[in-house]
DNA sequence: TGTACATCAGTGAACGCGCGTTCACTGATGTAC
DNA sequence: TGTACATCAGTGAACGCGCGTTCACTGATGTAC
């Protein structure tokens, strides 16, 4: 019995670089099976057998961006000390891989209504979600503690990334008066004011939005 | 010299409507001449001589869906009476309008990294500006009186649309656990949170997020 | 250590289908006089 | 009021091209004994 050989990974990533570079050199279009296979150096039928059809390279390579904003969010969240900054590295994190990898940001939003999304919607969703739920892992014991505010998780996401999400959008596209870096100055405190916690009444006399992190806190759930 | 003649009107109508019906039931794909001119019951040569084209088609059908979203929007802005409400009102109407016309909103969305839209971008670019400056006019006399916060106006933008585009994006995804009421009742209040003004030191006695807007005021600029 | 073999990996020519677009033509409308 | 005519509006068959996919085959790899 033969086991999975080891030249499969560099064609796989022969493949899912070529994808990516052909998709963003076509504007956002065009990703075809002739211009990947030219590009990579790879034959058709080695496309087909790695990834079964081009909507399963293009799954895929949505799976592998995915995961690398997510982690370059994660990496950022991980020196948070504060609810505050924890806010923070996720809107300067999604702003930071934006302008990092720009192809990979703009691929990502620009798959978000594509059929291959529908047709590997399962894979897609469960690896998505194992990275969202690192996410959550770090918000929850701040909610608890109550240094964020209570909000359904759903909506605290929205609360999060879609003005980050928009903006990324917006400057991918090109549209006039949007400038990264700009947005990493305003966007972080602008986003945090909408999730932090009421102030405490007047009599108390400390500054709640610094309030030291809790220990690590077992996960709850 | 004979002039445009009526019956355009209503071929175009035809055509714009079936073409938004197409879309919707290939679920966001295949929009395909045959097939809008089947369900339209227009000819092949009559889309031609209306769009030129079918990426003219489906760009004037999304001038058509931006501007009924923004409709939506203005009407319900005209009747805020103070900054939260106004942004309470363009929240809503986003939301209100996604609710309502899902295809069509579904068809904004969606569009966003579309071809026809590179193609036709100044004069969707033209469409859109005139129908935001309405709304930035609305923001700007209320800036100046301190009941919103300084915040330039394309992030301003990003603040007071990213979160709801965001939710509508995933509740037109059909993406579990997003739910289009909930939303509305917990983002204006969020989102307002991230754009009012700091709350004056504690010396002054009055609630500034209530004060009376200012009257009409004249558009600055 | 060596060899046979099952399976994985890779190739590229050929297929066929669906698509957007064109075009020569007919029909309808509105205007000028 | 009526008529001629320029232009707008509409028709549908035909075209041709690019595309994703298939398939019969060869080559490479790793494992069992």
């Amino acid at each position: 019995m033969a086991a999975k050989q080891r030249r499969s990974e560099i064609t796989v990533e022969r493949l899912l670089t070529a994808a990516l570079k052909v998709w963003a050199a076509g504007g956002g279009q065009g990703l075809s099976v002739q211009a990947v296979t030219e590009v990579s150096g790879v034959s058709q039928g080695s496309l087909y057998h790695h990834f079964g059809s081009l909507d399963g390279l293009a799954a895929a390579l949505y799976t592998r961006c995915t995961a690398e904003m997510f982690d370059e969010i994660l990496d950022r969240l991980r020196h948070a000390r504060t609810a505050r900054e924890g806010v923070h590295a996720i809107v300067r994190g999604y702003l930071g891989f934006t302008g990092q990898r720009p192809d990979a940001a703009w691929f990502i939003h620009a798959s978000a209504y594509a059929g291959y999304l529908a047709a590997h919607a399962e894979q897609i969703w469960a690896a998505k979600q194992e990275k969202l739920e690192a996410v959550a892992a770090w918000l929850r014991p701040r909610v608890a503690a109550g240094e964020i505010a209570a909000i359904p998780e759903p909506l605290m996401e929205m609360l999060l990334i879609g003005p980050v999400a928009e903006t990324a959008r917006r400057w991918l596209s090109r549209v006039p008066g949007i400038d990264l870096d700009e947005a990493a100055q305003v966007l972080p405190d602008r986003i945090w004011r909408s999730v932090r916690p009421d102030p405490p009444p007047p009599t108390a006399d400390h500054t709640p939005e610094e309030s030291p992190a809790p220990p690590p806190a077992q996960e709850p759930r």
